[in-house]
DNA sequence: AATGAATGAGGTTTCATTCAT
DNA sequence: CATGAATGAAACCTCATTCAT
């Protein structure tokens, strides 16, 4: 489990910083979308987030942390909707459950995804690190799914393969944010969800 | 099909284009790769190709035209690796054949895919758009072989799937290029084409 | 009556504004006076001005708005000169009046004005039509002066050449600017005013 | 008399050098005309003057020189053409001629004329000095002209003033050129030599 | 004599960050 | 805690000039 990064703020009041956070995060990820991150100034953000340059440097030590912000808000997100399927003896239905719910959580945060997914390498090493280790966790529990789904039997996958297929749907999931464009005009979420799931389920082989 | 986006350069010698343009892309390839597109300046561009600042604008006219020289030159290389399956009719092992020559060459350009996949939204608009248009060709040729197999029956993929399936070969292509840190402690390029092939092509289900 | 162009400045503070564009144009006359526009840098700039780059491009957006603001400073200081003449009945003295008025505030702002008539050129298109409207009012101005000597019978100008002998006035007053090195041997302002002066009321002819 | 400045070419052909230089001046004048001399770039020079960066160089040493050419064209322009009114006695008759043949000159090289005025500063000290000097040589020729007419009797202007008037003809002389914008709606060249003329000899008072 | 590719100093402008108020 | 003016390093790009061919 990776150990949390701590963003320093000058700002002592611990309500106050959540606040002004979320302010940060929602006028960030508006404008990390419309012009990616590095195009988007400091300047901007603070603009886009309510408040002067002076107060986002209350809340924050470099533009950097803002994008770290960003990520890790998605990863929260994410742990949240899919702690229910932690560490638990699952089977099929199980894991079109939490395809299901992660699809859908994508879908709801598209542009945050869509950031995480460009602009994760302008990251500094170290919270780089830590967003790469929080995406392992995510594949390695849908990994503990699957691999629960062979223990009681209703799939047939060799151990060797599991990575590839937990990465998979992963990547699928993200793919309905970062490469949206190629989707859109033939497909809807619901429809998406659906078409993924029984590719997965039966191959192309097997798929009507 | 997509018409092509020249880049201007203020040198005659055509031949001297070629040979400095490919020196740029090899420099600008390497350098992005370590830094990104934005973190790399164009001295150090101009450096990495082997020449002066000043060279390097003889040959290209802002720095974003670098980064559309190194797309458009991935696009080339698939184009050409490729042609023999467009416009084919196919089966099962064209299918196979082309998922493993898409694939290889994604390892061997793996860190051209990766600048690609993680800057296109860096391209200015138009040349941004010709590159989507040229990624959306590669989907389509995918889709075609999909259809042919369906014809000889050798598949049994409803049309509406279509779109999602070739998308899938696609982006877990290149998955192999950005997301390399996911894979590289389990795989090889071999391994994991043989596993995405199967799992295609069987499903979790029928995966042993 | 031309509408004002205005120079966009990130500071808020409008009194600040105001200092500073002082300090701008006081330090860029001196400095264009020298060098001309074209070889003061804006790094020059500043430093004359008092502050950093960084601050002048607080106040300015793109070097040519010094050059703007110091014609439309000229101007502005005109026009408050000049403005006792205007639309109001006048007879020879007036005339002589608005004439000494004017090559006075000349001679105070020579450098100015030499700059202003060497480099209205460099000016970008909008502001450069601005600036020649401004000329083209005072211009305007002496001519009604002329119009109103015709009138009340102490001057027999026809209409056709009104035009030309209220651009001569002006002509020449901004002559002992940008020709000050043909007249300072041989004249002070003052021998200047009264010379041009004559000349223009009497002509050649009569002049002793 | 201003003694010559050579302008340096490593080509020893004398009647090669006159032909090249003869296409540089035509290019540059039409260049400057339109973007100023600061603007226009030296390959725009040479591609204008129809041939390569590379053999402008040949023929000039620096851009500075191109001014100069141009600026020393025009002066040999008017020596020729005012040469017969040199050291010559004259009356009113011969100042109006001369006057009249200075003025048309103008309008013929106006562009040239411009340019000389608005780019006089740009050249580098010696070469400027050497241009201010023919220029003052004019102003003198006309003087002489003017004491002409008083030794004759037909002016009655005093020697302290002879200055202003020969300064005067010459600046509203090239007023026609780099005022041109205000003048064009209301005169022809033949009406403004006519009213410049007479304004001059009969004056303001006088002129009906 | 003519060419044009190569050079790199130096220009303008941006923008993350600081700090006095 | 909030503000926003000030800073200056550093980015992109231009262009006068040279020199090998």
């Amino acid at each position: 489990m990776p150990k949390d990064i701590e963003v320093l703020s000058s700002v002592k009041d611990e309500s106050l910083i959540t606040i002004r956070r979320e302010q940060i995060i929602k006028g960030a990820v508006k404008l990390f979308k419309e012009k990616g991150f590095h195009k988007a100034t400091t300047r901007e953000i603070a603009k886009a987030a309510g408040f002067s340059i002076g107060t986002l440097y209350e809340y924050i030590r470099t533009k950097e942390d803002v994008l770290y912000l960003v990520c890790d808000r998605i990863y929260n997100e994410v742990t949240i909707k899919l702690a229910p399927y932690q560490q638990q003896e699952g089977n099929l239905d199980t894991l079109r459950q939490a395809i299901t719910d992660y699809y859908y959580l994508i879908h709801r945060m598209h542009a945050e995804f869509t950031i995480m997914y460009q602009e994760t390498k302008s990251l500094p090493k170290n919270t780089r690190a830590y967003i790469l280790d929080k995406e392992s966790e995510m594949v390695k529990m849908f990994a503990e799914i699957l691999r629960s789904c062979v223990k009681c039997g209703e799939l047939a996958l060799d151990e060797r393969y599991v990575q590839v297929a937990a990465n998979q749907i992963v990547v699928q999931g993200q793919a309905w944010a970062f490469r949206n464009w190629a989707y859109k005009h033939d497909y809807k979420i619901d429809g998406y969800i659906e078409a993924q799931t029984e590719l997965f389920l039966h191959g192309l082989k097997g798929f009507a």
